[in-house]
Parts: C-alpha cells; structure tokens; sequence
DNA sequence: TATACTTGTAGACAATGTGTCCAACAATAA
DNA sequence: TTATTGTTGGACACATTGTCTACAAGTATA
C-alpha cells in the first residue's frame, strides 16, 4: 500500500512543476528566479523551499514525467511496431519541451539524461545480436558501443528536427531513425573485431 | 597588420580561463563563483569585468580554443587519413575538458557546439554521396539529417569512451567511428526514398 | 628616460537573490 | 469535530553581483 499525499501536496508540485517549464519556454532557464516560479504558480516563496531545494532539483523533477511517459511507450511494452514513431510521436506533441531537452541552452545537461535512457530502453531492445551473430555472442562493450552510437544519432535527429521546424512526418522520421539504426547493428561482427584486435579489413590507406 | 593586444590583456584572460577549466573540473560548473575564479587566477574581482560580462562569457571564451584547434586537425586539412584519429586523440590528450562539454553535468550545453562542428567540418567532409548516389543528387535535408545522425553518434561515441576510461585505443575507437559512420551512409539512397516519401521497403509488419 | 595611455588593484556601494525561520492561518484526513 | 499537516507573509542574515572610484603599475612610443 502506498503512503497517501496530501493533496495540497500534489496541487502544489504540479504547480511549480508546470511553472517552471512555461517560464523556460517563455524566457529560458539561466535567468529564472524562485521568485518568479512561485509568482507565475500563485504561491509563496516559502512554499517552494518546502519541497525543493532549488531551481535545478525542481527541473529534474519536472522533466521526470517526460520519462515516466517515454517508459510507458518503450518497446517493451509495444512489441511489433517501429518503437520510434512512439518516440517522435511524444516529440511532436511536446516540441517546446523537448526544444528544452534536447538543445536547450544554458540549460543543464537533461539531453545526455534522455540519451542514456534511450540507449537503454528504446536502442538495446534491438537486440538481434543473436540473429546477426549466430554462434558467437558479442562482448559486452561492443554492445554498448553500438547502444551509445545509436541512441547519441536518434538524439540528434529529434534535435535536426526540431531545429528545422519537423519537415518532415513523424512516421518519416521514424522510418529513417529505423532504418539507421538497423544499418549500424549490422556492423556488429566489424566492431566486434576491431574491438578484438583484429586487422583491419576497411580503411583505405593500410 | 593586426592590431597588437596589450600583454597584460593577453595574460589576464589566459589567467581566468585556465582558472575556470581547473575549477569546473574540481567542483563543477554551477555553484562557481567569479571571486572564486579570480582568487585562484590571483586577480581582482574587478579584473574580471574589465573582459568578461560573466561566467558563462568566459567559458564559451575559453571552450572556443578547442575548436580552433580542432579546425586545424580537421579532415579539410588533413587528406588521406581517417579523420577520426585525429580527433580522438585530441579528446585523449585532454580527457577531463572533454569531459565537461560532452557530458559535463551542470554545465551549459557545449556539446550541442561541438556535435554542429563535427557535423560541418569533420561528418559532412566524407561528401561521398556523388559515389554513392551516382546520377542523383540527394535533397539538401537529407544530407542534414546524415550529418545530424553521424554526428550526434560520434559524439555520443566519445562520451562513451570518457565514461569508460579509454577501454580502447585511439585508433580502435576511430575505426569504430569510420566504420559505423560509413555505413550510414551508405544509407542515403534508402533515406532519400523516404524522406520523398516512396513506399516502405523496410519496416516489418506491412 | 620622460611621457601619455592603458590596465589592474583595493575597497566601497546599492541592488538583488538565497535559504531559513516564525507565528498565524487554512485545508485536510480521521 | 479535532488533531495534524501544509501554506502564508513577513523578517532576517548572508552571499553574490555589477558598477564605480582613486590610485598604482604596466606598456608603447618619442
């Protein structure tokens, strides 16, 4: 059973929490004050001390929902179907936040924050190391390396397409997200034995 | 003939600069202090209006002589070679800054800086697409969006590396980049069908 | 070397924001 | 209803900022 808060609690949160955001939006992170959070939410400056230490633990608080909602979409739990129209989907119906995420500037570092969730959540679950490896199974770090690699590309890509105002679907996008990544982990035997040590076999000049 | 910056200028700026890298890598970014910065340069809290309007100024100051430096090793001056040694032995040279714009917690987005740089000057350079795309030219975006996508994974590449102390070597590390970087593009013919919005020949269910 | 000019110093200053505290009040759970 | 908990508004000491001064030190040039 879990504890109950008190609904003053949860008003009182939600409220700061969407203050917060609507002020980054309007007028960016840097040069917000307490003041004016609790201001925007009606509340008094107290209040605010009373649940949050200050401006940043509020903000890692607010985007938390951002990845409560991503986890609920993650493949894991939408199996057979291209995980990223999901992704770039929540994307099209957030920009503003996510312009805030992904590129935000003087904002503290949340698009590294996203990017390891993807790797984790949305890249890994690709996990056809079986069926590209047969036999052999890749080690670990290679795995990683190509989590990292691809989940650090899809990142980009949301930002290029918010940067450019989304010209392009969110199935498109998707598509082309799949399409990508597909063609890196068809890379794992290479990275595997460049990992390994072994000669190379692609460079021009050997 | 360029106009001769007084000595004491030069000096001063080098002081802070330096004095900032030091203490971002001692205790962050966030809570830093300009007397705290002038303290450890050994100047007067006034010295430092008389260059910079504030912290965040300098930091960008004293990041920007990583992109000089990193214009000078770039593939445009540097033929013939994988370019990604000469960049991963740029980061290996200086982990800790690297550090601090890739993944720097706190700190304001430079990485976002240096995923741009890369994609222009370092991604954008491999313009094989007249190889691969014999006959066609493809569309202006999607060019972007490769460049975004290599660019944004080679970055999360180096984040990667620094995180895991320099598992593997510089030269192992770039023919990852070059492998996994190639492969992508080999994709632009496929990514230029969907970006005009041809039928999918990819997807799973359809 | 003497000169004019620029830069750095030390300290003072008002203004602003922070974080904590309290007593009074209001909302809530039971 | 009652006891508990959360919120308020104001006050407080404190730290940091950004600007400004008069003066000292450095630099370039004649």
């Amino acid at each position: 059973m879990v504890a109950k808060i008190d609904r003053r609690v949860q008003r009182t949160r939600e409220l700061l929490q969407h203050s917060l955001l609507s002020l980054i939006l309007e007028r960016g992170y840097e040069s917000l004050v307490i003041q004016e959070i609790t201001d925007h939410a009606n509340l008094s400056r107290a209040a605010f001390y009373l649940h949050y230490r200050d401006k940043e633990e509020l903000l890692w608080a607010s985007v938390e929902e951002v990845f409560s909602e991503l986890q609920e979409i993650a493949p894991e739990n939408m199996p057979d179907e291209n995980p990223y129209i999901a992704l770039f989907n929540h994307v099209a119906e957030r920009p503003r936040l996510y312009r805030v995420i992904v590129g935000g500037r003087g904002t503290p570092n949340i698009s590294e924050r996203l990017r390891t969730f993807l790797a984790i959540k949305y890249v890994h679950c690709f996990e056809n190391a079986a069926e590209l490896m047969p036999g052999q199974s890749p080690p670990g770090p290679v795995m990683e390396i190509i989590d990292s690699y691809v989940s650090g590309a899809v990142l980009a890509l949301i930002g290029w397409w918010l940067d450019n105002d989304q010209p392009y679907s969110v199935e498109q996008m998707a598509e082309v997200a799949d399409d990508l990544s597909l063609s890196a982990m068809t890379r794992l035997e290479r990275v595997t034995e460049i990992a390994s040590g072994l000669p190379s076999a692609t460079t021009a000049n050997g």
